[in-house]
DNA sequence: CATTAGGGTTAGGGTTCG
DNA sequence: TCGAACCCTAACCCTAAT
């Protein structure tokens, strides 16, 4: 029995893009210990960073190979600014 | 981001396990220039003789933090796709 | 300057649960 | 049943001390 599964929200989700943007891959802790993102990430670890980078297929520049799928159609963007 | 892990093999563990028993536990860098060692660990630095030959036997445990900073002016602005 | 000891962090395979 | 979320831990990093 581990803990509650959460799901992940928008906000968290481009807290994360941003956390990479500014540090890179990898910066999992880099990214938390910022308190730019840390507010939205409170319920994270890095570990679940790093987790939710693996499977939202973000792999920079990896976008051949068909091994992504997407079974929706339709899509939406969301922005966000941040200050880095 | 750090380089790509690599497992140990067997022959690398053979090779390490071989080097501490000539020269002692500590001695990563005697057992890393021992031509009888080398070509086997070609690829593994003394620290990592080290932590290859702290999670073979003796476990501990570990679990802390540490911080670090970051100010700036620049901003961007993130875009993420999502699919419904 | 080179090396080691030990705590901290990440990468990736494995597991769970909605 | 499938996959996002979570777990396990070997492998790798940081750095004070020598």
């Amino acid at each position: 029995m581990g803990k509650a599964k959460k799901r992940w929200t928008s906000e968290e989700e481009a807290a994360l893009s941003a956390g990479v943007y500014k540090y890179g891959t990898g910066k999992w802790k880099d990214i938390l210990n910022d308190h730019q993102f840390a507010h939205c990430l409170i319920n994270r670890s890095n570990v679940d960073l790093k987790d939710k980078w693996r499977n939202l297929g973000c792999n920079a520049s990896n976008s051949q190979g068909s091994s992504r799928r997407h079974t929706g159609s339709r899509y939406v963007f969301i922005f966000q600014m941040y200050f880095l």
